[in-house]
RNA sequence: GCCGCUGUGGCUCAGUGGUAGAGCGUACCCUUGGUAAGGGUAAGGUCGAGAGUUCGAUUCUCUCCAGCGGCACCA
């Protein structure tokens, strides 16, 4: 016999071997029906897993949160039932795991998929539903499951399970004729699963993410415990594609991008002004958080990036060309071996030091053609980056103060989460790893002195230093990788930048890596995704458009322009023959915060009727107050800095 | 870079083996209208580029380019 305790607290007795079915039996036949899987121990699994010992058992039911991630896995083996249902040994089938908001199988086969494909697969997944086939587990030998796959012709299964220990035992789940390896947990059978899944679309996948293996069909699909679930989640999509940054800048009329330039964004006067804005927002943070500006080339001699190791590593990824003599250049793929070159013109004493040196650096780097994505991954970039040149002592205090104006930063611009990422040494790297453990420690002892708490991140580090990476939370819930803080002792010593110590001794500064909102370009875009294009009126691009009911009113109109203008706001005037409505249309379309109405009322008594963005109703305010109220509201919030730590 | 899909006026998109159409936008005219589209007229296209099949290609085939969705990459 057995003691199970339930989720309630109640103990009860039961044969040794009883499944959390019959536990599940035993408590009431309602619950019994609606149990998809059990939770033994912490473990998640089948509902006829026989329990061996005295456990802690949870019967759960679809609607648990755990269990979303069953259906989705559920889910993508009734695609891959469906699949070989229907295209049988002209398919081969790989691997197909749950993933956020879904799933996804990766199938080999020689022919393309068709969205027509899709829709067949689809009925017939929801066949495979209503027909309620029982899913079972099964345990095979490692090398009889070899030998099953390799049988039916299933070389990829096969090789996964080869990549298991000799002697051990596989799991398999079988539904229908359908046999899957598979470490589960599943659904007692398919008719539980549901019909709130969507197969969404085709991509190519590598086999094993390594793009010298061959190429496989990957099929991505949606799937949830409800169909409002499912309706609900497709909403959200179309309201990421309404949000779209390349549809915002092209209807906003911010940028553009063209095929005679790919991967670089020509910049339209509105979406210049919102570039600047933020720049000089970030310009007014950094002097008061003790930086120094400066500029350096974007050329410059291959010397020295064979010098500092970016050759060896990214040369591929570099624009170079030779100046037609001896002399071959690169365009800069980043700017710290130039900041290198301005730290090392002059002696540096322990005094100089911390020496903060950022630039807004215009950076190009050749990305695979297939890895640009609008202005989110560019050929040509400017970073808000900077450089920290440090004794290795001062580390702590200046993570503490860039993780100080980070948040002032990321609060201001409208974000209120964010994560924060540790990676350490990858496998290709540079510096000894004596070097690495001094990094690493350094850097997390300043995270954890500071109390910020962290998510390792293995393997992920820069090739001359261990990185911490900020990552925001948007709007609709995804994240965004901005903010970057690395350590390196690398560099400095590659290129042979030194300080005079207190005792009159050359030593070696530490060089942080820094940036805020990392690539400019990237972080506009993540911006107007965020804000939708509605702009908080600090960031707008056009602030206030005063629009006449008619033509009489146009003198007073100019005069509120005027006004406007001369209080450093940004005001567009629109004075043409149209009708209000038309023009209030046409504004709100294009996301502008405040729409100022002035007409004969307005006039006489010196006032304007003010239409907020998103707002249905209108205030009338006295010119004056209007004036006041915009002044307030569009100032650039860097006036002061709220948690910065002085020098 | 790899796999798939797409490429038609400024934008969104129809369409056809016999060299093209709508809506919005634009220009002009009428309209002076109080908070999300007033009316009329007109202009505007080498149908992504090149080659091939054909009497004839925007349409079919091939190559290339770019965009989109993924994968790989991301100092």
């Amino acid at each position: 016999m057995i003691e199970v305790t339930l989720a309630n607290g109640q103990q009860k007795t039961f044969p040794c071997a009883t499944t959390p079915a019959d536990i599940a039996r035993s408590i009431s036949e309602r619950l019994l029906k609606e149990a998809v899987v059990a939770r033994v121990d912490g473990e998640l699994v089948d509902l006829n897993t026989p329990i061996a010992r005295d456990s802690r058992v949870e019967i759960l039911t679809r609607t648990h949160p755990e269990v979303l991630d069953v259906i989705r896995h559920d889910t993508a083996h009734l695609l891959a039932e469906a699949a070989k249902e229907l295209y049988g040994d002209a398919i081969q089938i790989t691997i197909g795991p749950s993933i956020e908001n879904g799933f996804y199988y990766d199938i080999a086969r020689e022919e393309p998929f068709t969205p027509a494909d899709l829709e067949q697969l689809e009925a017939r997944m929801r066949e495979i539903v209503d027909r309620d086939e029982s899913i079972v587990r099964e345990e095979w030998d490692r090398d009889e499951a070899i030998k099953f796959f390799k049988g039916i012709g299933e070389h990829y299964k096969a090789e996964i399970i080869e990549g298991i220990p000799v002697g051990d035992v596989v799991s398999l789940y079988r539904q229908g004729k359908f046999m899957d390896l598979c470490r589960g947990p599943h659904f007692p059978s398919t008719g539980k699963i549901g019909k709130a899944f969507k197969l969404t679309k085709l991509a190519g996948a590598y086999w094993r993410g390594d793009s010298k293996n061959p190429m496989l069909q990957r099929i991505y699909g949606t799937a949830w415990a409800s169909e409002k679930d499912l309706k609900e989640h497709l909403f959200r999509i179309e309201e990421a594609e309404k949000r779209d940054h390349r549809k915002l800048g092209r209807e906003m009329d911010l940028f553009h991008l063209q095929e005679e330039a790919m991967g670089s964004t020509f910049w339209h006067p509105k979406g210049w002004t919102l570039y600047r804005t933020l720049q000089n927002y970030i310009r007014g943070k950094l002097e008061k958080a003790g930086y120094v500006e400066v500029n350096t080339p974007l050329l410059l001699d291959k010397k020295l990036w064979e010098a500092s190791g970016h050759w060896d590593k990214f040369r591929q990824n570099m624009f170079t060309f030779s100046d037609g003599e001896n002399t071959e250049l690169a365009l800069k793929p980043m700017n710290c071996p130039a900041h290198v070159q301005i730290f090392k013109q002059g002696s540096k004493s322990y005094r100089d030091l911390p020496m903060r040196m950022a630039e807004f650096g215009c950076c190009h780097r050749n990305e695979p053609s297939g890895a640009l994505h609008g202005i989110m991954r560019v050929r040509n970039f400017v970073q808000d980056d900077a450089h920290i040149f440090c004794r290795e002592d001062q580390i702590g205090t200046e993570v503490k103060k860039f993780y100080e104006l980070l948040q002032d930063v990321y609060e201001d611009l409208g974000f209120s989460e964010f994560k924060v990422k540790f990676s350490d040494r990858p496998e290709v790297r540079a510096g000894s790893d004596d070097m690495w453990d001094r990094a690493e420690e350094g850097l997390k002892t300043a995270l954890e002195s500071e109390n910020i708490p962290y998510i390792m991140n293995p393997g992920e580090g820069a090739f001359y230093g261990p990185k911490v990476e900020f990552v925001l939370r948007d709007a609709l819930g995804r994240d965004w990788q901005c903010g970057t803080l690395q350590v390196d002792y690398v560099l400095p010593e590659r290129l042979d930048a030194s300080y005079m110590g207190e005792d009159g001794q050359k030593y070696r500064p530490v060089m942080l890596h820094r940036a805020v909102l990392g690539s400019l370009e990237r972080f506009i875009g993540m911006l107007i995704e965020h804000h939708g294009g509605k702009f908080p009126v600090w960031l707008a691009p056009v602030q206030v458009v005063v629009m006449p009911i008619t033509s009489d009113s146009n003198e007073y109109g100019a005069m509120v322009v005027r006004k406007l203008k001369e209080i450093g706001i940004r005001v567009e005037e629109d004075f043409r023959n149209e009708k209000i409505n038309y023009k209030i249309r046409e504004h709100s379309l294009k996301k502008v915060p405040y729409l100022f109405v002035v007409g004969k009322k307005e006039e006489e008594q010196q006032t304007v009727s003010i239409r907020k963005l998103g707002g249905e109703t209108q205030e009338v305010l006295a010119l004056s107050a209007a004036l006041a109220k915009l002044e307030s509201e569009g100032k650039i919030p860097s006036e002061t800095i709220r948690r910065l730590s002085d020098k």
